[in-house]
Parts: C-alpha cells; structure tokens; sequence
DNA sequence: CGACTTTCTCCACTCTCAGGACAAAGACCT
DNA sequence: AGGTCTTTGTCCTGAGAGTGGAGAAAGTCG
C-alpha cells in the first residue's frame, strides 16, 4: 500500500510539476514557453522527471505546422486524498495528480464523537474508493478539521466544536494508516485553495473566502498564499460580534455573528418561528421532519414564505455588515461564499451585498465581485488534494 | 545633487546589503555564518560590492582569538531622505544608510493646501537638512501620505482626507525634484515598517500597527511583507462601523469608528463637554487656547479630569471592540498602537485591551502583547527610509 | 519536391559555487 | 621566546548549472 513517490530534485522541477498539474502545457515547447529557461536546460529536468517516473511521455500531440510535440503529463497512477472534515459529515474524494475528482464519497457524521471514530469511517471510505479501483494507493492525502490547526505540526488546537480533537497527532496518526505524506489544514482554508485552484478564485491572488455552516469561518489568501495566523486561528469570524448585547454564545459572550446567522442558529430561529405561528410553511416542514434545519428554511424560502426569507436577509445583513469590515480592513479583490447555507443562494448574497457595497469604502468596493463558491461541496476536497500536492511538488 | 548610486547586482548581494543595514555582522566572517554561501563565493561578491562603492572596508576589528577581522560597513556617505505627511503636519528626516536618523525636522502644515504647497515645504525642509551638512545629496527618498496609494505607480488614489492629491504623481514629481529614487506608500503602512525596522515590531512576522491621528489607520504586517491590499487601501479601518446608528461620519454613513474615535472626534467630544458643564478642568483649556484638541484631553486626563479619562476609555473601548475583530480574523503575533493620540497613554491601551482580550477568541489573544509603539514621531520617517532602501537594496 | 515551420537533441563554452589547501595574524600556554 | 591553536581571509581546482547555436527530425504547404 505505500507508494514510492519521487519529489522533484529543485525548483524548477517543482515549477514544471505544477504547471502540468494546473493544466495548460502539455509539451516540452509550451513549457518552455513558460518557465523562462533555455530549451536545452528546460530538457535536461523534464528528461531527469522522466526518469523519476513524475512525469510521463506517452504519444505525440497533433502537428501545429512543424513537427509533432510529445504530450508530456504527470503520471497518470499518481492518486491523491481529499478528506474535508465537517461539523456534521465527512467528504472523502479520490484525485488524479491534476486533482480531478475521480470518486467522491460523503458520509454523515457528527464530529464531537472524536478522532478515532471520525478516522475509523475516513478509512473505511479511502478503503471503499480503492476498492472500486480508482486507486491502488494514494501518494498523498490533505485533510480539512473544522477548527484551528497548528500548521506545522498537522495538529488541531483548541477546536472549540470539536472536543477531543485538541492536541490529537491528526498528521501522524493518518500518515501512519495510509502509508504517505498527509497535510492537514483548516477546512476553511481548504475551500479557499479549491476555489483557488478550480474554482471562482481561480488566479486571484487576495481574496476572502467567507464558509457558512454549521459554524462560520473565512479562508484568507493574500499573495496567493493562505494566510494562517500566527497560531493557526486566523479567519474565525464566528465570534466577531455582530450585534452589540445581542444572542448569547456558546463561546460565552453575546452578540457573536455566528450566534445570530449559521446553520444552527438558522435553525433555532426557523423553531421559533414556528412557535409563535410566524409560518406555516416552517411549521408544515417541522411536522413533516421532526426537526428543522437550514435546509428547510432554504425550502421554505424557495417556495416563497415570508418568514424564511426574512430570516435569511437577517442573516444575510448581519454577515454582511461583519464582512465590510473585514473587506475596509483587508481589501480583497473578491468574496467568495461558500459552504452548507449557500443554497439560500441569491438572498442571502444579496443582502451580502447590500451591506458591502453600503458600509465599505467606495475604493475597496469598487470593483469588488461578491459572489457564490462554484465547486460546492468538492471545493473542501479539491483544496485538500491541493494541499498535499503543493507540499509534494516541492523540493524535499 | 543627483548622485551616482550602485544596485546590487544579484539576490546575493542584496542579501548582504540588507544584513549589514539591519545591523549586526560586520565582518566578512560574520556574515559568512548567516548567509549559507561559501567562504570563496562570499569573498567574490563582497569584493565587488567594495568595488561598487556601496560598502567600505575601514580597518581592523579587535582580535578575538586569532586573526583580526576587516570592518565592512555600508558605505557612510550614503543618505535616504524619510518624508512623513500627515494630516496637519509634515515629518523630514536624513538618516544613513543604516537608516539611523541623522537630522530629524518637524513642521505644521494643512495637507489640504494640495500637493504642489506642501511639496515646496518639504523641498525647503529637504534643503535645510542638506545646508547643515548632513548630506551632500540624497541617494533615495520614501515619503508617506495619509491615504490609499496605488503602489507600484506611487500615486495616491481617491484620498478622501487630502482633495487635490487625488492621482497627483507624487513619486515622479517628487523624483524629479530631488534627482533621485522616490518610493511612495501610505503613512500608517510606513509607521509599522518603521515599528518593524527599529522598534517593538523588530522580527515579527504577522502584526497590526494601528495609528490613531487625525484619522485612524492599521498597517497590515503579513509573512514579514506590507499587505497593501488590491487597491492599496488595506488597513483603512476608520470607516468601519463601530457604532450601529452612531455618530454621522463624513464619509456618509453612522456610527463609523473614526467619527466615535480620533484626534478629531476627540477634540469634538471635548467642546460638548465644556459646552455642557461637564469639566472644568477642560474649560480652563479652552479658555487658555481658544480652542481644543486632543492634546489637551490627555493633559487634562494626566491632571486626573474624570470627563477626560470617560472620553478616553470610551474611545479605547470602541477601537478595542473594531480590533478584536481584526485579531479574531487576522490572528496577529502583536498589536502596536501608534500615532498623535499615544499621549493618552495608558488609559486607552487599558481600554483596549480590556475589549480584545475579553471579545477575542482566547487562541487568538493567548499570547498576544498589545503595546505602544516605540519610535512616536520618527516610525514613519523610519519606515519611509526603510521603503526606499529596501527598493535599492533589490537587484535592478 | 522543395521551402518553411515547429520540435527536439547535442555540443561547446561560460559562469557559479563549493570546498580544500594555505597564508596571515593574532591569542595563549609553557 | 617559541610553539600551538584559533580565527580570518585568499587562492585554486573541479563539479554543475545554464546559455545559445548548429542541426536533426518530422511535419505542413504550395
């Protein structure tokens, strides 16, 4: 089950391995084209990636004219995994080296049961999608925890949704199953580097990436690089506070953002909409379900009732008016949002909007796209494959 | 006046330039132990930085323990020229090369009279420094402006606090005026590079610097490097509301924190109080000065005024409430609180941090000094000569 | 079939850089 | 005073990195 992997000797291996993994050149000329090294050097390292077995050379491309180009690829065996850990369910996906999803698994699970089951399941999926075939190993994995890492170490600290998890060698513990390099990272962050890699953000180099769920947190890329924070935490806007003496918080202040608008507190709201006869569309759902969730809401709000759509402006505002600031103070060239609420869809970006494009400063707004993430539930996954293969692709 | 000045001619040699800027070796074997090159390469490449005339070797180091060591310094006639703009009045300073200030001279001015007034004074200013003998000519000029710059052009952009700068080509001109290099950036990003040259910023990698003045600003410090935003107008954090429905700020909106909190909004709150009889020690000012500014609220708070001391925690406490989003979202190693109002002391870093600590998440502010700056007056001069030198400092 | 284009390979030459040998200059011990 | 050791700096050689030109390979097009 382990796999040899081979890392590129220099920098400009690591250079032409993530040109190849982000699509565009597929020959030795358009490399060439890009790396701004004389052709003759340019071979020299794609013969020596060859020759590691990174890369392959199989056919020869369509004439443009003169004589037929190589196709040059990464190998096509190499397999990366994508685990995106949430509050409530765990994404697994298997990826190729240019980090195309080749199977997705999603599975239902509540975090706070701990490292150990959470890994038992992650395991018993990786082992499914082997099965199936679509891989005979994987040659690294990157994995997403819904709360703040000690980067360096792959450790989570302090998870506040997570107890249990605080300390736990997440790192080492997976690396030591699968048998291959494992990075881990902030799932927020990760969403930020798939939207990056393959999505919305795709060659933006500063912009936030604002994910609403069960929880609600920001991935932020300045330079075209994820910025952590000094102790991994940075992007937890949750526990901004939104409205001054407003709802009580888990994290024992009031008037948190995530207190007022995320998955749960959408719907406790939607609960006691219900209670006080404010909608019947709600209280039909609840009737139905025997419970309420975000989804219902969206549901309710999709088939026009009032309430809903009013809880989800709320909601909307509030967000809204924390990501101004956030927006004054940093200056991103985009705001994605992403994650479980994003089928509220265009209401709630358009009071997003409203509140930006109302309290910001007109030069950081003006030409400020706010918009919705494109991959949706693979954009955790996508940036987890990114993650390993950005450590991978670069020399040892 | 223009003068001949040498760039390094690869990253090696900009390395050693700014090794010996920031202080510390002085020897080719010093240097040696912290820049990872051979003992021959290094001889190579500090030769032909002496041949260039950027660095001078003047005798021999005191022996310790065998052969005495050449001294090699950067060349001591190099001289940058520091230019601070703020609101009401402008900084000029002639430091060395190792950016230690040389002549330092402070002078009232109204930025509103436009760029080709204040220019003449800073010109004369410039003038009077070289007249005493403290520099021949200038090899480089930085200069900081209270407003957004578009970086690379060195332009300042829709500077909502100095009308008539507004795409006014500040480092051309300026450039052409004192025939040399001209490096342009907003002054609150200067203080904190000056914070990070020379005071308490010195090697940390993530902070925020916030200036409280005329305005209020926040230099945002990221992996070591100056995040200036897409539009340059990151760290503009005044107009974030810090209030909901609050006071009418003039940038259209209520409740912004630079309309509760600043130089101005101080001096403001100060007149209702007399106004209303709430302080007599702030009348007496008022009668003795015709007018008040915020120097006289820390005077009167210095002499124990309750009024003054209400004003001043109040403030604090609603800059501490906009910072501890920031900390929560931007998870810095270190607060710095800098600007005209630090004479307030210690009454207002109480204030704030009282709200970060207590709003913050406790990952985020667990370790995390909140201090005033050390350099008062001379951190944006500082950090104008650093900007340059860094630009000379690089390969051309 | 010849002229031209594109792609790739090979070769000679230059430059960078590391590391060892060694010289210079002093400290320290006997 | 003299020998030994340490520190600093210089010189030299050889291994690689890298460039650019010549030209071969393989195609298109008129």
């Amino acid at each position: 089950m382990r796999r040899m992997t081979a890392r590129p000797a220099n920098a400009h291996q690591a250079r032409l391995l993530k040109l190849l993994r982000d699509g565009g050149p597929n020959s030795r000329a358009q490399l060439g084209d890009q790396v701004d090294l004389s052709r003759s050097k340019l071979a020299v390292e794609v013969d020596r990636l060859l020759e590691t077995g990174l890369i392959v050379a199989d056919g020869l491309a369509a004439s443009r004219g003169g004589r037929r180009s190589h196709n040059i690829r990464l190998a096509p065996n190499l397999r990366f995994l994508g685990v995106d850990i949430g509050a409530t369910s765990v994404d697994v996906a298997v990826t190729n080296a240019e980090l195309e999803i080749l199977g997705h698994l999603n599975q239902p699970m509540d975090v706070r049961e701990g490292p150990v089951a959470v890994f038992e399941q992650v395991l018993s999926m990786a082992a499914k999608l082997r099965a199936s075939g679509l891989a005979e190993g994987f040659d690294g994995a990157g994995i997403g925890v819904p709360g703040p890492v000690r980067f360096p170490e792959g450790v989570p600290v302090a998870p506040p949704i997570m107890p249990g998890w605080d300390g736990f060698p997440v790192r080492e513990a997976l690396s030591q199953e699968l048998g291959c390099p494992v990075m881990v990272d902030n799932d927020v962050n990760l969403m930020a580097m798939g939207e990056m890699h393959a999505g919305v953000a795709h060659s933006v180099g500063d912009f936030l990436c604002v994910k609403i769920g069960t929880g609600i947190g920001c991935g932020i890329v300045a330079g075209g690089e994820v910025h952590r924070g000094v102790t991994g935490s940075a992007g937890d806007i949750g526990h901004i506070q939104a409205v001054p003496d407003g709802r009580p918080c888990a994290c024992g202040n009031r008037g948190c953002l995530e207190a007022h608008f995320s998955g749960a507190a959408l719907a406790r709201d939607a609960m006691e909409a219900v209670e006080q006869g404010r909608s019947e569309e709600l209280a039909a759902r609840l009737a139905a379900n025997g419970a309420l969730t975000a989804v219902d809401v969206a549901a309710a709000a999709a088939a026009g009732d009032a309430t809903a759509l009013d809880l989800i402006r709320e909601g909307g505002n509030r967000t809204g008016q924390v990501i101004a600031g956030l927006v004054s103070f940093f200056n991103p060239g985009l705001v994605v949002i992403g994650g479980g609420v994003t089928g509220l869809g265009h209401t709630l970006l358009a009071a997003i909007r409203t509140q930006v494009y109302r309290q910001s400063l007109p030069l950081a707004t003006g030409n400020l796209p706010i918009v919705l993430g494109e991959l949706g539930p693979t954009a955790g996954v996508i940036g987890a494959a990114r993650l390993i293969s950005d450590h991978l692709f670069s020399p040892a």
